[in-house]
DNA sequence: GTCTATGCAAACTATTTGCAGCGCG
DNA sequence: CGCGCTGCAAATAGTTTGCATAGAC
């Protein structure tokens, strides 16, 4: 965290705890709850902490379409399938999609800096 | 519009033929700009309109980390190419991502209903 | 000690809900 | 004319901003 040129705080830290003992990415609202009370935090300073991290690159906010956002570690690069049923999560890790980013950048001659690809549908146990 | 059972009205109407005008996926505020000015329609009125497209399968809803929703007719497949420069969309309609979607249901008994694929980056004229 | 982080109050934006009246079919 | 659509008022959810104080380095 220093590394990225910032404080090193209760609150950073027990945000930072969150996200690393999280496997799905969780909304403000739940990290909320959580430094709430634990340490008694402002839901203000919650959300200064989430725009900290994601400016630093720390972490990755993401939009699933449920009107809030929701935030999760960018150690590595994957992709999201959401159940519409029962809202679980699971991660992606093999994404194939470089040829078509390559495609879009030769067409177009748009400059790909990051793309965000989520399946929504319904997990195993959802479908019977 | 009455084929999936929603009353024609002049707001609806309004509503429709701004999406059928526009080539990209606008916000509530737009369309309530208009449709406000043009006939005095209430901000209310719209989201309900926007809420009943999208539930009879008119209109798509995404949503681009903005912080609040876009629309866009969901008459055709495809994604979208968002330059964080100017703000320009974009659309992309040759998607092969089939091969990777028969790979999560297969992989992860997942059932894939509907994806979310969209490039961030540069456009062309924002490059240089 | 300086500069950044936090708390508290307040504001803002997008969106939803309740209820009474209007209007499409 | 009945039920769905709209308007108005109010409420809710997520998120941001201003300012004074507390705390990290």
């Amino acid at each position: 965290m220093k590394n990225v040129d910032l404080q090193v705080t209760p609150a950073r830290i027990a945000a930072m705890q969150l996200f690393e003992s999280h496997n799905t990415p969780f909304d403000a609202p739940h990290l909320i709850d959580h430094l709430q009370k634990e340490l008694g935090i402002d839901r203000v300073t919650v959300f200064r902490i989430l725009n900290a991290f994601v400016e630093k690159g720390l972490v990755r906010k993401l939009e699933f379409g449920e009107g809030k956002a929701r935030y999760e570690l960018s150690n590595d690069e994957h992709h999201h399938l959401i159940c519409e049923s029962c809202g679980k999560i699971e991660d992606i890790s093999d994404c194939s999609i470089s040829d078509l980013e390559k495609e879009v950048e030769k067409k177009k001659g748009f400059l790909v800096k990051r793309h965000a690809l989520e399946f929504f549908g319904l997990c195993k146990d959802c479908q019977k």
